[in-house]
DNA sequence: TTCGATGTTCCACGAACAACGAACGAAAGG
DNA sequence: CCTTTCGTTCGTTGTTCGTGGAACATCGAA
């Protein structure tokens, strides 16, 4: 397993976040972080493969939304939601905002998480 | 030619616009609409083939970024503002806060108009 | 009508992407 | 040791996207 890149807080493009945030799963993953709690990578519930998930963790985690912790075999995820705002101040909450609105990335669910009660 | 389809305010969805945004030349040309002015076809002066461009506003148009209006041969272009600001409350202005930040876009200028004095 | 200017559309190409299954690798437990 | 669990990575498939060139449509002007 590789160490698991994360960008630089100065290394996030917009374009790159934006991109991110075009797939309704990836989205759906956004919110279920938007609290700020660390999650774990099995509490994940989508209509996709795991192979399908693990992809899309990549792809917020290179394009600087997520940052990944492992520990022992299972690995967490949590939103960098104080480097985001501080890069681009006012656009993680408006796509939150506007993802609630529409009711965005529904599909993405917590499952009732295992191990710890 | 085609009347040019334009969404509902209400059928423009997020993954829609944040897929139009993630293009730099279509930040580019929103960037220069943010003004809100009216600019014509023929004032953007863009790194790519015409039809290129052309599909370009047509993406934006069809996620409901922009409206066209088209006056004999000329077609103009101008930002829904007001509309997107509407469905999507701040979504616009960090977005284009953000570009400036990064300068995206900037191979995205204008002409000197021609024929317009 | 003929010409030129202006955009759109069609077609094709390569690159990128989403999706899946399967194989793999690293802990943790038996 | 072997097995299970968890997540990554690989290979593949089909789709979408960005791009440019050529052809077409429309309007204004000569």
């Amino acid at each position: 397993m590789r160490p698991a890149r994360h960008p630089e807080v100065g290394d996030i493009t917009l374009t790159g976040v934006l991109a991110a945030l075009s797939d309704p799963i990836r989205v759906g993953v956004v919110r279920v972080l938007a609290d700020g709690s660390e999650r774990g990578w099995g509490e994940f519930q989508a209509p996709v493969a795991k192979s399908t998930l693990s992809h899309h963790l990549r792809v917020l985690r290179d394009a600087g939304l997520t940052r990944t912790r492992q520990e022992g075999t299972r690995c967490f995820v949590v939103l960098r939601g104080g480097e985001l705002r501080d890069r681009f101040p006012g656009l993680l909450e408006a796509v939150l905002a506007a993802a609630e609105e529409e009711d965005l990335g529904r599909q993405v669910a917590l499952k009732p998480a295992p191990g710890i009660t």
